[in-house]
DNA sequence: GACAGTGATGAATCGAACC
DNA sequence: GGGTTCGATTCATCACTGT
């Protein structure tokens, strides 16, 4: 603590980002947990197939005039946030690739160590209505060191345990902030539009910091760092100019129950299922295109394509839909109906491949 | 193709990257596949902001300096692959945190406009020996389209096919390259560093280009983007300055046997299939002058007539445009909005009149 | 109480062909 | 190029309701 500046714990502070990380003292928190707006910079509305609306964001916090305007706020922000990093502590940002190489640029120019960028797989993500790209299903977070030499802490053995003995990874799987954990005004309409999940920032602050330690969140907006952080036994900093935001994320973080010494036990996180496509297995090779599939009886002869759909007489289209086509049945679980006949006419179960690759 | 330059297809041009971009004709391909090096030891071949080459043995660089090199060589050689990509063309990158975040932040200043970052997730991955960070388990691809208001292909039901008839996401799980498909010298290394595997390649290819597309790789290294291309019936372009990988890559292509046309045939989209009109579902008596439609809740009945519009209240028209009247929305999909109520009350949606009729 | 079915919704840079 | 028409387009999750 430096300079006769005084630390604010454990409060969402109001004001606005850049002067009130002005008004904290040097060197004086573990870790920052920063979620920026992404400046999504969207044009018209969207509606879904069924003519519903998407609400989205359009909050005058997301708009800037330019890249330039964007990087000028950026460089301002993270400049302070590393004035008040202490010389062992690291950062976490996150973004979407609106705004995240933007960050990513700033961070490196800035004299930061990018030490991961870790990929948050959504479980559940909304969909590509308008089927004109690929479906948005994650988001980006950067962990880096306030300098490339600097000692920083790494809670290895806590994410290996977090993740069954393996070493943890850096694509997290992880479900979006739905249901009962997410706050909702008297009327029923999700508070904040950006809610992160509590899962998200229980490995974000497991993973860097020890009890105790104290976490600065920038953009607190619902406070889930502040919540979490408590719930750990850290100590936080928030900062939220919206007087509504601030005043819920307060009343949120004072009815969470800081767990024992005991309890702090990670939570275990939901296990993903492997999902195979039977599209990877012609990518991979493991069946060519041009290659043909029967059934169990050789009842039925179907030929692959280059994009993983078979056909079968005028059935084009996925395993499972040419396998109900040809049996006139309403569906059909190709894993378990095809077989790839081999070089030497043997016939072998997609499923076996699937089994192979899935293991 | 302008300016009297010709365009060399299917092979590996062998120098510098960007002298040879720059003696491509413009608006010529159809797509770029880019590989850039990261690692920041390239003082060698980089150019200081202001041009100038930058002495490979001069250690007074500081880290703030070699991000400039490597941005200014970043920005030269996208400036000149925008120049060459068609104004309907897209731009795929592939990098590490270690430059991702300058290419992006690169692209998107030089107007590229960003589609979607993908992630490519390694089955695979090198585990983390030292336990001082993540695992580094996947890589960052980022696809662009030249302009924001471009046009651009997306191939939406091969994506879709190749993922088992769900959206394509943007997180995709593919093994690194390794075994058979790894080149390797005589005497059994590894040939090239950061080979990429073809089913990554594959993906890529197939999502945006037809057959025919030219398909440009200014960093082709062990030539994956040409191995693939050729199999895929497309058209391609490498450049490499490394005569020793620029041999390797012409060889390995050269082997390459083409798929054939069939197996490599668009997956059909609903829009290319032979089009029906409810009319002649009428016509041909499947539906009854007199049958009623409903929709999926029954909450509309609507009637037929043997000119094969409908009727439902006050409103009377194609099935279309009665769906929207009805529910006061903007347009309607009628075929996958009404079903016809059969004799025995159950109903059948009209989408699958026309599939029946159109296999 | 269990289970099935329904409806709502999430940081989204979300037409294209034709006259 | 601008205006108009046609028609194509969604996955996982969870609260809630009804049987």
């Amino acid at each position: 603590m430096g300079a006769g500046l005084e630390i604010p714990l454990d409060r969402i502070l109001l004001g606005d980002c850049i002067e009130t990380l002005r008004a904290l003292p040097p060197a004086s928190v573990h870790a920052v947990f920063a979620d920026p707006p992404y400046n999504l910079q969207l044009r018209g509305t969207l509606h879904r197939p069924d003519h519903s609306l998407v609400d989205a964001v359009d909050d005058a916090w997301d708009q800037f005039t330019d890249f330039a305007a964007y990087d000028a706020f950026t460089r301002e922000w993270l400049t302070e946030c590393r004035r008040v990093l202490r010389k062992d502590g690291t950062l976490w940002l996150i973004g979407s690739y609106h705004n995240i190489f933007r960050l990513g640029t700033a961070l490196q120019d800035l004299g930061f160590w990018i030490l991961n960028d870790v990929i948050w797989r959504k479980a559940n993500p909304m969909p590509n209505f308008r089927g004109r790209r690929f479906t948005n299903a994650h988001e980006t977070l950067i962990w880096a060191a306030r300098s490339e030499d600097a000692k920083y802490r790494f809670n290895y053995a806590a994410m290996k345990a977090l993740n069954d003995d393996l070493q943890m990874r850096s694509d997290w799987y992880i479900p979006l902030c739905t249901g009962n954990e997410r706050l909702r005004d008297e009327a029923g309409n999700k508070l904040h539009p950006t809610q992160k999940p509590e899962a998200l920032l229980h490995r974000v602050i497991l993973s860097c910091t020890q009890k105790g330690d104290v976490i600065l969140d920038p953009f607190s907006g619902s406070g889930t760092t502040g919540a979490v952080a408590k719930r750990l036994g850290r100590r936080f900093i928030g900062i939220e100019r919206d007087p509504t935001y601030a005043a819920a994320a307060e009343r949120r973080i004072a009815a969470i129950q800081p767990l024992g010494d005991v309890e702090t036990a990670p939570t275990p996180t939901r296990k993903e299922q492997p999902r195979i496509a039977f599209g990877s297995l012609v990518e991979r090779g493991l069946v060519q295109p041009g290659a043909t599939l029967t059934d169990r009886h050789r009842r039925w002869a179907a030929q692959v394509f280059a994009d993983g759909t078979i056909a079968c007489g005028t059935a084009r289209g996925s395993i499972h839909g040419v396998g109900a086509a040809v049996q006139e049945a309403p569906s059909c679980n190709g894993w378990t109906f095809w077989h790839l006949v081999q070089a030497d006419g043997a016939l072998k179960l997609l499923d076996v491949f699937r089994t192979e690759l899935a293991g």
